[in-house]
DNA sequence: GTCTATAGCAAGATAGAC
DNA sequence: GTCTATCTTGCTATAGAC
């Protein structure tokens, strides 16, 4: 794939500042500027990506269209990649937002959960085409854009938070071991959501949505069971196989 | 990335032979010399990828080092991707190879699933820095390395095929519905396997194999249970959810 | 500290001659 | 079927303006 850095490794390895360089220093607005041209940059990328999808899209045309020399896209971001990012937060953002009506209104653990998933596949899907063309880089182990990366940590972090929600303002009784492992194995469950959404080739992502509807009651199923002595044993083997593995 | 196709979409799209080109014919042996020099561009690929890395092996210096012509490379596979293909095909012998001893031997169907399972990811083992790199072209759902593309057909109906073997080989009572769906489920958990060792970064990729030893007592626990009647429910709801999604 | 302009490299991919 | 020449594009680098 490119990587024609020449000189050094792949994407970064410059001194330049990058993200570095326009993010607050400390102070309230410090260089406004900059964050505009910043934003200005992150807006046309995004236009563009979906408008003609990510491996279509130019860095000499985002420069172009958004009216700024391609050196000073560089220089805002590392690579064409980083600009991925700046989708990532903008997703996530929005997909809390969807979220909050059902957590607000909501007891049932299912309806809870039910609801989240279809509300962030909601938020997720105008953009199934460019998601698509840019999801194998998410894919990718050592890609800052994975969801196991520690660039992403700060946006998984929130969206757990979102399923210890989903969790805490619901009426069910779960296992006592179980319920702090919870939130992360239903973050678990999202990510596969969205993996299997991402290869969803059915118009507007029907089975999607229909594999949110049967997931959702299996899976509360399961976690009311946990606790069951007949149940217990796989909850204590599922447990031990998850602390073995985790990082 | 790179896909700088330019004109059409991203590999392939035009009319040229490529894999086609000179695949046998009908007849027997055909194009001797065309399916020779396919073999040299591919070994040689091969070779420089598990010597340099994928992204450090350009097109150039495999053309060069099987001393033919990148037009010539580019006559044979459509893009540099496209001879990933090779690693795949030698790949699910090999793993078919280190199945057998376990499904000659072993009965109980927790020995067999666990053998095939680390079988594999002795296969796998040694390509581990390589697999990691090119690891995100399978991951996107238009990719024909993409294990649930038309062109993975092949090996993906041999892989599950060994777990159908997992599964009759055993003497392990299952739910009568659930059994002609069980090897792709089982299949589903080797990718799920796979998964999750290309993420791997511990030592050897122990985490990997402790994983395997947690899961395969698991899945037999549950797939045991499944005709038993207190689990009947669940697993007729799960049957009914992987029919409505299934292909 | 922000930004432009421009030149240039490396590498994936293609065109068209032979 | 094969080659050479060329194109495209991600990315880098430099020199300098504001």
């Amino acid at each position: 794939m490119s990587e024609q850095s020449g000189a050094v490794g792949p994407a970064d390895g410059t001194g330049r500042p990058h993200i570095a360089g326009p993010r607050s220093s400390g102070a309230g607005r410090s260089t406004a500027r900059g964050d505009q041209t910043r934003q200005l940059i992150l807006d046309t990328a995004m236009r563009l990506f979906r408008e003609r999808g990510y491996a279509q899209t130019t860095m000499r045309a985002i420069a172009q269209e958004a009216g700024v020399a391609v050196g000073n896209a560089y220089y805002y971001f590392a690579s064409k990649e980083h600009l991925i990012q700046g989708f990532y937060r903008d997703t996530e953002v929005e997909i809390q937002a969807a979220a909050r009506p059902v957590l607000d209104t909501e007891r049932a653990f299912v309806a809870r959960l039910r609801g989240v998933l279809h509300g962030g596949i909601d938020v997720l899907s105008p953009s199934h085409e460019f998601a698509t063309s840019f999801f194998k880089t998410a894919a990718e182990p050592t890609s800052p854009l994975s969801p196991f990366s520690a660039e992403s940590t700060e946006t998984r972090v929130r969206t757990i938070g979102i399923f210890a929600e989903v969790l805490d303002g619901s009426s069910v009784r779960v296992d006592r071991e179980l319920r702090p492992m919870l939130p992360e194995l239903l973050w678990l469950a999202w990510l596969g959501v969205v993996l299997f959404w991402v290869h969803d080739r059915s118009p507007d992502q029907v089975k999607t949505r229909r594999l949110i509807d049967g997931a959702a009651p299996l899976i509360d199923r399961l976690v009311r069971s946990s606790h069951l002595p007949l149940l217990r044993p796989v909850t204590r083997e599922l447990l031990d196989l998850l602390r073995v593995i985790r990082p």
